[in-house]
DNA sequence: CATGAATGAGATTTCATTCAT
DNA sequence: GATGAATGAAATCTCATTCAT
């Protein structure tokens, strides 16, 4: 079809071969889902992002829900990944507390789950709301459990993990509000970072008395 | 559950009139809107909600972003109205803010603009977009000039007053989260607001060196 | 509704009253019908061009086909009126026919009929067509006559007198396109009508043989 | 009419091809239209007619705004070469004209422009309408050609050739109004096309002093 | 006499999905 | 493995019309 640039003939070279179809289609259903949600992005949008046909994403996912369940959990997954590898590094947790904080406000997606879940309730199977609900869980029990063990390390005061958690992550989303809006709170991640951290920090540290 | 209470053509019997439709239909819209995001909601769910057809909310507003745009600023006006008011009292700032988080838990609305915004970029006009913009920042600003208020006071601790606006409401939606999943932080409203009250002020004290 | 002009107490004087109701909405409607066409005219549109609700114009008339009918069989009886009027002046069939050209040429209703009826056929009912076309043989018919007797008189060759009438006025609406485009044939009316009469008039002439 | 045929989804076999689907459209799009003008037809009209559903036009045509430009831009360029050939037979005017007249009498399409474009005026781009007056426009310079040449070789006149088109195709409609009526002028075609060529002919000759 | 409120029917358009190739 | 062609269902929006006031 692109008669212009012709392909030579044999077989391509390894590095020839960009990506295979699935990945290129997660890897844009997983851009524009987060960025638009899931009601505004159309299976046709994913489609042309990554320069396939509609069918062709049908022929990998059986329908666009599915598209979206699994996007959205292979990127939690991702997140968790990550989250857990910093999160287990030998320096003290407001130290890694930071750490994930910077990674998180210089990347791209988005971890407010509410946020892009809004109005999917009615559209997906029970089942696929459960898997989603179970990555997001396990997203933050990592989290949780770092909590509760420096909790008991006294490194934090006595609070709900769960709640620190949340509250760590609500938190973490003040910056990517940050990035949206045209009137920006601070200008450098860092500062950004910093802000967010030392907030939390006061907030859950153990109280002199 | 239609057609037990067929309503004629042309203009009702004015006797038992109990709301103006006007006002029926921005409820409805609120409701549906806030719970589950723009695209999600047709104009056929509004109507169906407040027992008209389209066409009579096409009659009041011109067009489904209009009847958002009116409904989301209608809301963040009445939300800074409820706020204000509260944020004006002659009690502690502390005290304040955590009568404030109780109020917001108990309400129905949600407070998390950036989530039913989703998507809406490509649909609403600049100028839409504009007026929901302004109507937000006008919602935060009164609590904005509480925090800068506050720091000459020496209430709180030297901090970006915008950030910590943010960073309370962003505080505030994890009760949100609290209403909706399944498994409930805290059983009671009232230690939700302890809770994110006491993490907050800690963060933003002014430290005892 | 209008409170920045107060109407005095009292009747109005006569001349204060511009015009009754029904002969706005047929003003409006000529006016636009003609310009438009039936279908792409909506009721609407009729009432806001007299400052009038839609209520208004049902109040007058049935239907928008009833109105549309009306208009059309008045328009027609107009143009046949001023037609019939310049028909019978006591000066050559030839100087008849320019000085009707020019009228017409000079008027902003159009007399193309097939143009605006376009798919109304099948909207009107059999009777509302049926009157629009009586009108509208009604107009043709003096201008027959008129050949009828000119042939008779020898003023002009043997020729079937409804083909030389609609051949006339098929010629007359070459000059509302010279209205309607861009680039104009001739700059005034009076080269246009001369040009169109005397294509017509050599068309229709005794042959000297 | 539907249910006797039914369709299945998706692709359908390759074998039972008459007509490309973009033909079968078209076909169907220029019969309604030239019959019944922009607004009466409607997407679904066009679609029943050929056979298909109406998201089937949409997947070959973006709009009916862009279905209706493409069919009249079409059908012009196909007159338009009718005519040409017809124009460029090596006998004499009067004669080319002549055939052109029958040709254009037995046709089934209407040439006249101004019928089917009332009314679109607010609903084209000015982009398509622009693409549409340039082919009404080539569709008569070649005319306008031929009546240059013609003067110069002294077959006819001095005279506007503009002028002399636009009288020449005014006088074809009558033929068509001929068809559409009750009460037919003349009974055959050829006679109706000899009348009109006389009239024409007779106008636009050169005069004997 | 005139209008505001409301509706039903239909128009245009979008989109997830299917299926033969 | 990938796609072009086609569709059904639904969404947004328009409009002629009705009716109580």
């Amino acid at each position: 079809m692109r008669s212009d640039e012709q392909r030579p003939l044999g077989r391509p070279r390894a590095s020839d071969q960009t990506q295979p179809t699935t990945e290129s289609i997660t890897e844009a259903a997983t851009q524009l889902f987060t960025k638009n949600g899931y009601q505004t992005v159309s299976v046709n949008d994913v489609a042309k992002q990554c320069n396939v046909t509609k069918a062709t994403i049908y022929y990998y996912f059986p329908s666009k829900a599915e598209l979206f369940t699994e996007t959205m959990v292979q990127m939690m997954i991702r997140i968790r990944k990550r989250i857990n590898a910093m999160l287990h590094e030998p320096i003290p947790l407001k130290s890694r507390l930071y750490n994930i904080t910077k990674t998180h406000l210089s990347a791209t997606v988005d971890i407010d789950i509410n946020g892009f879940m809004k109005g999917t309730t009615h559209t997906l199977s029970p089942e696929q709301l459960e898997r989603i609900n179970k990555a997001e869980m396990d997203m933050y029990q990592s989290i949780e459990q770092v909590f509760t063990h420096a909790m008991e390390q006294k490194e934090i005061r006595e609070i709900n993990p769960v709640f620190a958690t949340h509250a760590y992550l609500s938190l973490l989303k003040v910056g990517n509000y940050n990035n949206e809006k045209q009137a920006k709170i601070y200008d450098s991640i860092d500062e950004m970072a910093e802000q967010i951290i030392e907030l939390f920090w006061e907030g859950v540290q153990i109280k002199e008395s």
